[in-house]
DNA sequence: TTGTAAGCGTTATCAC
DNA sequence: GTGATAACGCTTACAA
């Protein structure tokens, strides 16, 4: 029977996987198994690494980053925050997202917060718990009244410990964030629509309580007034970011002005507004052009192949990966803008000068 | 200057966030403090329990998790490893999972493989590096030579080590599985259409690579053959799974057989067929009936609304979850078969009784 | 270039 | 019912 010193008791017992047999293995001293394990910048003799290398493969080591966490304060973990992972738009974002920080090494956490503020407070403490280097809101924050509150103490105290936070959308948080221009886009939009002659464009808009309503028709907005066309209250209907919603506008809308074109500040209600005119007896876009915004997958699938303006979510997601690497890595990250792309398809068409 | 004793130096340069700094205002030991923040069954005195519980909530106090898994070897960790979690139907099956398993305080680690063998093993090594203490595979396994056999080292390894590993699709690997039975998806399809009056039915098929693609074909012939109606290799087509395969299998079905219904192994290619019979001008369903299978997101929208199979996605992954907690709990879990459910939509009709 | 040993923040085993 | 104290597996001064 062998001696144990408490010391050095190595335990056979159960499977040899730490560096103290690799180490033993090797012939060498933990501190040199994990020098060369590590890739630290402490010289080693390459004769002792090989060695070192080679008991770990013939043992099939794989260092616990756990206990590396534990002493270097990195757990090399990043945590995201999704109102719905199911929803494509942050499958994308935390696609790329993962695909980012992968790159270098990192692992993900995702949360899903079905948009319940008790919820995501209780995630952010479990990424704090479990020590992530960073934590990403892919979402905007919540309304509660609370929750405003104690977010902001989770987070003081979540960067306290040396943590980043990273917004992908708008936020009450402060830090580094990856912004959508959707100013812009309904605004690129109307220029599209206005370039290929249309003078009289109607527009269906989101509900008042969404932040990214008030900033698309303020796009909108700003554009026609811009370009002198159409403008005023009688060419915009409220929509409610729904299919039924936009199916809802068109009669309002055409009862008011005689638009040749519509803008809906979603492509579900763009693909609403379609059915509903098809159903009406017009032709789209023969009769009336319909454009959305967003590019989601069935914009393509609709009863008129949708034109609209892609939201690049999976840069949205790469983006806040170059963030939180940045602040990871001590730089003090600048925020992202991104820009649209449009996606021609076939509901929109270009008609002559104007008579 | 306090004088500092190497057995205890409490260190004030940082945050003190740790179970010495609660146990210490409290004025009990850190065994104590550990055993009601842990939960511990070992008895403390009520007293006792509340000093220690004020501390840490003054102190907002978090416990590391991850010291907390050193000692216990218990990370509270999962892994799932998905082919693209921008495609809703993983988006859903990790939202299933996540919620199953965060009721019972675990985390879930994301990984994208892209289908790539490579990947997918790195990702297995970084989990098992990260003590995940299962891993979830929503795939299939690749087809892949050395992956097949690396895999099977790094699983043994794994559950070595404790780790559960639970599948959620046909996989090499051995373990718990939950299974969606695509046999009985597709025959109940057939059983749906035949008691609509359809005894021809066209079936478009899937890709022979794909061990799913033989399935629902087989599951097509037996239902076909037990209820008597048309069969035979002229009712069948390939359509890649595509949308340009299925609605190039239309003509090809045409020419060699006069159906009332086609049934196509996903939904992508019953949406080409119905585009396909649209534009060569049959009506859909009056006069030919298709139906799908998955009830992926557009088929909702497609040119007519499709009368499909719904997979349970989101249900496929909380059993996962399930599956996950029984065998952490020591539990021989045993497998989930999981049926789908029909969606009655648009794109079949009824056919008065044969002439 | 190598080794010794002190932790990182917990839990668990013993004593008391 | 409470408290020392030895781990867990690793990194990192500090010595040699």
């Amino acid at each position: 029977m062998l001696s144990k010193e408490p010391g050095s008791p190595l335990d056979e017992s159960k499977p040899p996987h730490s560096l103290r047999h690799v180490a033993q293995l090797a012939g060498v001293s933990v501190a040199t198994a994990s020098r060369v394990m590590s890739g630290s910048s402490h010289p080693v003799s390459e004769r002792t690494r090989q060695q070192v290398l080679s008991a770990a493969e013939s043992l099939s080591f794989v260092p616990n980053r756990l206990a590396r966490a534990l002493v270097t304060a990195r757990s090399h973990t990043v945590g995201v925050i999704v109102h719905d992972i199911s929803d494509p738009y942050f499958g994308d974002i935390v696609k790329g997202l993962e695909d980012g920080i992968h790159a270098e090494d990192y692992q993900l956490f995702v949360a899903n917060s079905d948009r319940d503020p008790e919820k995501e407070l209780n995630y952010v403490r479990a990424f704090d718990a479990n020590q992530v280097d960073a934590i990403v809101f892919a979402a905007s924050s919540l309304t509660d009244p609370d929750y405003a509150d104690t977010l902001q103490k989770l987070a003081t105290r979540f960067r306290g410990r040396g943590g980043a936070i990273v917004l992908l959308s708008d936020h009450l948080l402060e830090g580094p964030r990856v912004l959508f221009d959707n100013h812009r886009a309904a605004a690129d939009m109307v220029g599209y629509l206005a370039g290929r002659g249309h003078r009289r464009i109607g527009y269906i808009s989101g509900p008042p309580e969404l932040e990214v309503s008030h900033v698309r028709l303020a796009g909108f907005n700003a554009a026609v007034a811009e370009l002198g066309l159409g403008a005023g209250p009688e060419y915009i209907a409220d929509g409610k970011f729904t299919l039924e919603g936009g199916g809802a506008a068109i009669p309002k809308l055409l009862d008011r002005v005689d638009v040749t074109a519509v803008l809906a500040a979603n492509d579900l209600m763009a693909i609403g507004a379609t059915r509903q005119l098809l159903s009406m007896g017009f032709a789209v876009p023969d009769d009336i052009s319909v454009a959305g915004l967003d590019d989601i997958p069935i914009a393509e699938y609709g009863p008129v192949p949708l034109t609209t303006m892609r939201v690049p979510t999976y840069e949205i997601g790469r983006a806040g990966a170059s963030l939180v690497l940045q602040a990871l890595g001590d730089d003090v990250p600048a925020d992202i803008r991104l820009a649209g792309e449009i996606v021609v398809r076939e509901s929109v068409s270009s008609i002559g000068p104007p008579a």
